[in-house]
DNA sequence: TGAGTATGTTCAG
DNA sequence: TGAACCTACTCAT
């Protein structure tokens, strides 16, 4: 599920497998071809994130960009390279591993400063620990916009998806439709410090699980309500509601989440 | 095997 | 607001 907790496990990956070496990058599906001519045979010296998307700086002041969309994925294996299968956007051979890139929305070259320029119009990142969540609060505590569209909002807040926002939502008792400039501090704090949390805890579990240990029943998917339309509640158990919010699913307790 | 659905973003109208 | 991007998974047949 490429929300930011995923991205950060990519940067942790591709850290261990591919920084400080020399790096064969290719694009056997061909639309990123001239771009990795470009960073082809060069070390990697870093692997960053912010929200989700996910940088490979090189040397040269060359930053290979991606953001993996809906659909993207990469895969690692070890061992002998096999030929592409598939769609590959992007291969990455190291000295022990290799990565195919597959669907991504965004897979290019950039400069530093060009990073810079996306990265200025991104949010707080909970998973970056030089982010400033003083910037999303001013955002969210001005706007009349309901949180359900501030939490995907990756100006607002950087890696944050549709099941982190639903999950969180329902954690605070949120009605997804209340304003933000109706949320408060104290609460606002509650939300981030959670969202910090969830997020770290995603990275280390490779998933998003966020149901507390007392509402938990049985083993499988561990969410309170994101795409659990008709299900009782875990807390209270109303039928979870769903609709359509800004072309995305929004799913919720009508009563758990009627806080004003 | 095929239909339906999805975690995201951008752009046209 | 809807289409496009273009992949993988689940479920029904």
């Amino acid at each position: 599920m490429p929300e930011g907790h995923t991205i950060r496990r990519l940067v942790r990956t591709h850290t261990q497998r591919f920084v400080g070496s020399s790096v064969s990058v290719s694009s056997p599906q061909g639309r990123f071809a001239r771009d990795a001519e470009l960073v082809d045979g060069r070390v990697l010296q870093s692997a960053d994130a912010h929200g989700k998307h996910l940088f490979h700086v090189y040397a040269d002041d060359l930053v290979v960009h991606v953001h993996l969309g809906l659909y993207g994925k990469f895969s690692l294996s070890a061992g002998e390279v096999t030929p592409p299968r598939g769609q590959v956007r992007m291969r990455m051979v190291g000295p022990t591993h290799w990565a195919d890139l597959r669907g991504p929305i965004a897979c290019e070259v950039l400069t530093e400063s060009e990073v810079e320029g996306l990265r200025s119009r991104l949010g707080a990142d909970p998973l970056r620990r030089d982010t400033d969540p003083e910037t999303a609060w001013r955002r969210i505590s001005r706007s009349r916009a309901p949180l359900a569209t501030l939490l995907m909002d990756q100006s607002v807040i950087a890696g944050v998806g549709n099941v982190y926002r639903a999950e969180v939502l329902f954690r605070h008792g949120l009605d997804p439709l209340l304003p933000g400039r109706s949320l408060g501090r104290e609460r606002w704090d509650a939300v981030w410090a959670d969202l910090v949390a969830l997020l770290a805890d995603g990275v280390r579990r490779g998933g998003i699980h966020t149901v507390r240990p007392e509402h938990r029943t049985g083993r499988g998917r561990q969410v309170y309500v994101y795409r659990r339309t008709g299900r009782p509640c875990r807390v209270c158990g109303t039928e979870i509601q769903r609709r359509s919010h800004a072309s995305r699913n929004l799913f919720w307790c009508a009563t758990c989440q009627a806080a004003t």
